[in-house]
DNA sequence: CAGCATCCGATCTGATACTG
DNA sequence: CAGTATCAGATCGGATGCTG
């Protein structure tokens, strides 16, 4: 992801942690609490083990998100909000509420009763 | 700007809507008050004409901004947030917010100093 | 299972030139 | 001043194959 060389305001520096079709649906996923790679892929459709793994590594790049990884066959990796990734998460969070309300001025309520947000 | 075809979450609208290497910027700008594009081209560092328009037409077409014209020689017109956008403007604040935070944890105090951030 | 490299098409951005 | 058209370069995203 190419970032900024300078800025000219903070709101861009945020922009840009968020910024890529997955970063926001990758945070909210693990505000649910930690998960591995193949769990995340699991649970955000659509996405490729490329784009998964490099935007976590972007997001841990930002400081975002932290890496565990353990011992031993098979490998096993867990990653996981850091302090500011769930700082970041009530943006997302945010987000998530003003996308709903746009959804339903929208007449989208089927779409969100069908996942349980309405 | 290319969206996505369907909605998998509430959160992918709302990205779609702030993606962009301007909108936030834009937004933020609107929300100190309507503006010329010749205004906002002043205001925004680095912007050219063709991106500021072509970005407000996308902030229009999702109802975030709205347009209005005036008679007459030298053309005037004048953009300003929608009620939604006001909404949206909440996101941008918080994402200002977190940025100066952010900015601040890195060091960077230097740069929100001359800002008249902190 | 986790992660990396590479290739390629789709998009985005920016400079420039032009119209009303 | 506002807005459009076009073109080229940079970036992004996805598929695939390979490694530990």
């Amino acid at each position: 992801m190419k970032m900024r060389n300078s800025y000219t305001c903070p709101l861009e520096l945020t922009h840009d942690i968020i910024r890529g079709k997955w970063k926001p649906i990758i945070l909210w996923q693990l505000g649910k609490g930690a998960a591995s790679p193949s769990a995340l892929q699991n649970d955000i459709v659509g996405i490729g083990q490329k784009m998964l793994l490099q935007q976590l590594g972007e997001l841990q790049n930002f400081g975002m998100v932290q890496k565990e990884q353990y011992e031993g066959y098979p490998l096993k990796v867990k990653y996981s909000l850091t302090e500011k990734g769930e700082r970041m998460l009530n943006i997302i969070a945010a987000m998530q509420e003003i996308g709903i309300e746009l959804m339903k001025e929208d007449g989208r309520e089927e779409f969100l009763k069908n996942k349980g947000l309405i």
